[in-house]
DNA sequence: TCGCTAAAACGAATAAGATTCGTTTGAGTA
DNA sequence: TACTCAAACGAATCTTATTCGTTTTAGCGA
């Protein structure tokens, strides 16, 4: 015992050991994570003063795993679609982590970033100072919808709950499980930016 | 002690016990609620087996206590836009339980009533059945996307995080608070209904 | 009206979990 | 070589949820 010659810990590796027991469990505990790393719970407020923090490191890593690098090739939509979708892929990969981290709702920088870039295009698409964030705001929103869309249990598209017979066929028509949000998904992507470009192209989100 | 000539609890009792104290600070514990109601805190287990199903019982009851009854006046528009806005009403009157109920994603068949009307409602629009869960997942999402912004702290938006000129001043421009994430859904269900609108008149959302 | 059952409260005990703190060891540095 | 600080440990603590057995009494059938 004593300090080790080189470091078990730091908060990434606290991360990534909690974040693999969220993939598996849906949850975590600090004795779990410690056991995951071969080191005693105490250890790990060495690193992180909370368990708190753990999620948060775990938001951080996994937005830093995506990358929101612009490759500003295409139109504005078509950027905007990249985005979003890159944006919602953080979340997809790890679906259980999503009632973790939507609890919080605190934006990282990587976050930001992709902030700054919506930003940046949808201004030159047209999309007045005043109206912008309002925008921007339910592009999150759709996004984040879509994550927690993602991380519910199946059955809340169940068709016996179902009373109409139009939300019945629904249900049968669609898939399920990811593929199903998936689809959601993009098919909510098509009607955000038929409804911007819409709104641009009649004035009604000019400045 | 012993039972009460009339029972001092009941599942919406403790419920609203409990969203008194979310309403206030934001968080809830057993011994807190029980004390709220002037009772030991394993008496709550004759009610309700869990601190989860208290969770639930909140959120059924702030559901019940906004209405989805159809008035089914209007434009198929202003039926969805209606809908939606009371959906989000629900939310609204208790932002600090947004974080706690969004963790679940369980839909309470207040919810899945108001799903029905929306099917209908869609389904007459023009939108065709396999589309229509897609539709709706999206209206499910920019709802519960706009509740999350709700419960947001403000500083989600500090001036200082922006670096691109666009979202600077796009933040400059946003009011903040309340009022902010009020008229941020208001654009958003300009846009989601523009889409919608455009979609089906172009034949994207047909059968 | 009597007696049985079950509802609804209590109180004590348990157990899990997060967090704190003092201690130990060894790495890096003046 | 000595000093300092990082990083691990182990024990202790405190908060919370939850369980279980007990008590009292309401409601109900005979």
């Amino acid at each position: 015992m004593g300090r080790p010659s080189t470091p078990l810990l730091s908060p990434d590796a606290i991360a990534v050991a909690a974040l693999r027991l969220v993939d598996r469990t849906g949850e975590f505990t600090i004795v779990q994570v410690a056991d995951a790393l071969g080191v005693r719970p105490s250890s790990l407020y060495n690193h992180l003063s909370s368990k708190a923090e753990i999620v948060e490191a775990m938001r951080s890593w996994v937005f830093r795993e995506g990358s929101f690098e612009a490759d500003g090739a295409g139109t504005w939509d078509q950027v905007v679609r990249t985005l979003l979708r890159r944006y919602r892929d953080c979340f997809a990969r790890h679906p259980r982590l999503i009632p973790l981290v939507t609890a919080y709702t605190v934006s990282s920088p990587e976050v930001m970033s992709m902030y700054d870039q919506l930003a940046e295009t949808l201004s030159q698409a047209g999309v007045g100072d005043s109206r912008l964030l309002d925008v921007i705001t339910m592009c999150d929103s759709v996004v984040l919808g879509a994550a927690l869309d993602l991380a519910a249990p199946d059955e809340v598209w169940a068709v016996d709950l179902a009373r109409s017979t139009a939300l019945t066929a629904a249900i049968r028509e669609a898939g399920s499980g990811r593929e199903r949000a998936d689809r959601a998904f993009e098919v909510a992507l098509d009607v955000l930016l038929t409804g911007i470009a819409s709104m641009v192209e009649s004035g009604r989100l000019g400045p």
